[in-house]
DNA sequence: AATGAATGAGTCTTCATTCAT
DNA sequence: AATGAATGAAGACTCATTCAT
């Protein structure tokens, strides 16, 4: 699920870019069918290899999905990254990656799907490397919220690490929702994005009445 | 996923505790295998019939696991109803559905594991009658929620649809996460049930300034 | 190989005739191809069921093969006990068991064929069963040789083992080598085969004689 | 099986030291795996090169077999051919070969595994040039076996084509079966090669009394 | 000449579904 | 009505062989 934020690279194959084809494909192809009514075959013809080739650049058709999984988490995490880059306050970094996190999730349908069919079909078996990818990352926000706590920008009685987990959470959980229940151009809007971050950011009331009130008074 | 809140029953069937042992079988298996894994022969073992009756009964494995769904979201449903019973204002009422909605997905995580199952494996191919049911259900609450706003118990301009959508999002998003991330005896602690139902009541920013302050005030 | 002789049967299966019709079949199908060039799919469409049933009645190509080897060795068993049923002598018995063996690899060439394949591709994994089967067989064949060497029958300084091995290897080996080089009309001979079992039974000195006796008095 | 001794080579490739060791590795691994579990790329990198240079030598994986098959003959018949050289008597030749044969496949079980795996996998299918080198030593020791006859040297009513059948699979045969049921370390005790090529020889009855006991009286 | 990446034909195996008993 | 034996379509995976570099 949405839940890595780092990832280095370090997989050595023969031709980069052919992995990369397979890899898209992989992505394209489980997300429209799911996991289990994949059939390689097809995601060879897309991406104009042998379906032996699959085979030779991933293994077995699960380790290309957890490939497929990897990948998907490596582009969240250097989009994320990216957002935040700006961000001068706490809560700034944290809107600007919710906002890159929220529009990720729409504007990539098909990398939700990815999370949501790794969850679906492989829940409890996640390979350790991505579970602690995972734990890694979850640690980089949490120590960024005890940041804000302590510098007086959130809710000093915040317990961190359940309040990142309902963060992931509410946005991964929102944006799966509301992936399916409204439509492709529905979602893109920029609007429903931003009510969505807005619900989340501020309503897991990060931060201190004073502040909330004063957001609003800018209004 | 968690989106059906009502449903009757109009299949006859021969024998009903037979049918409900199957449904329940293939829910338990559902859950535990998922949908793709899962073999018939199991379900019929574990309902203790034939593997043909579980075909007589519910026609196709497709089929099965739409019953499966269904049940599902009925108990849920029943409980959701049940659970709202003695609210007084309307923040009650969703108070305690949201409470009742955390409880059930926590507490029966093999339910939830179906919704998600759903959600994985069919994305675009619920029934209409499953549809249908979504939609009545949504339109109950969103209907609710409007005279919250009415009676200004509410905010006034929130969008009744998209909040809604919201607030179903975020509990379920959130309890899927939860239960991914925490063992089934920390979720049952009544307290993190709690503090995320606060998360999603609270934190969605239902209500004036002033509520919350009262509430607050009361602690 | 040419070395099991007791075994009891004892899998129960839906169909017994199916079962056989399978299983000669796969005799058939494995002695002409070879087990790693037999597909699955020829045996089925010989024993006039589908693939299916072949897989629900042997579970696995590798299991159907160690299927046709018992049951390969139990007719062989069978035969030898029979054989052996009117020896007054022991050597008599030993003879007649000998003649059985050989016209039995002789006029079952595809029997024949099932031991080498298990030889070439399973070697050193044959199951427990198997292996316990022959060395059972092989007992009975080394107590029978110790008697006739209490008897005097034999030459008392035979070691026992060593020479039941010999004997196995004797008439297995020099079938194998004849029934490469002759047709089979040739092998049908009676002549060869009882000369093959001459080789054996008279060459490997198991009785006295006016030479060996002579060897023996200068011990 | 067995049963190729002359042999002369003439195939010409570029880097000799390559074809042998390309050979070695195919004969190592084929015996090791048996044929048709063999992937062509093990043998490759045993020999240290290129999967396409095992082609380039040899064309196909079973002409590679085909080529293990005649190295392996090859040096069997040479070592045959020293063994003998110092025989004095048809005789002597005889049991001398039998000796050396015995201890090759003994000392040699991947050579003996080469013989059986031909025999399993391609039974019928032996090129003629095989077939030739085999008719051509098989002839050398039948006019051997006749001149010993002759001579007065063996009995006068043996049939030289079967006895030598015989002999070639009473050697062969036994061996198998010993190098199955013993442990390396006891195959490779002289004590029971020569007990074999003792049943074999003198088994066989090749030889009239009177040679017998005049051998017999050297001692 | 040597290499090893690419290929796809070939097979085992599973399991939803059917249907005779 | 209930059963479970039979079926065969579907799909993962291997590996001999080819061929561009």
């Amino acid at each position: 699920m949405g839940w890595v934020f780092f990832m280095n690279e370090s997989i050595v194959v023969p031709d980069q870019a052919k992995r990369t084809a397979i890899l898209d494909a992989a992505i394209g192809v489980f997300a429209l069918h799911g996991f289990s009514k994949t059939d390689v075959q097809v995601i060879a013809n897309r991406a104009g290899v042998g379906k032996g080739t699959v085979y030779r650049y991933f293994g077995s058709k699960t380790d290309l999905f957890w490939a497929a999984t990897l990948e998907v988490t490596i582009r969240l995490q250097k989009l994320l990254n990216q957002a935040a880059e700006g961000g001068e306050t706490i809560l700034e970094v944290f809107q600007k990656t919710a906002r890159a996190y929220a529009r990720f999730l729409v504007t990539h349908p098909d990398h939700l799907e990815i999370f949501i069919q790794q969850r679906a079909e492989f829940y409890d078996q996640v390979p350790e490397t991505h579970r602690l990818q995972h734990e890694l990352s979850h640690e980089k926000y949490v120590s960024l919220l005890k940041r804000g706590m302590e510098s007086g920008e959130f809710r000093p009685d915040l317990d961190p690490d359940t309040t990142m987990m309902a963060f992931g959470g509410l946005i991964f959980g929102t944006l799966s929702h509301c992936c399916f229940h409204f439509t492709q151009a529905q979602r893109e809007q920029a609007e429903i994005q931003e009510q969505i971050v807005d619900h989340v950011v501020r309503g897991a009331n990060l931060f201190l009445d004073g502040i909330v009130r004063k957001e609003k008074s800018k209004e």
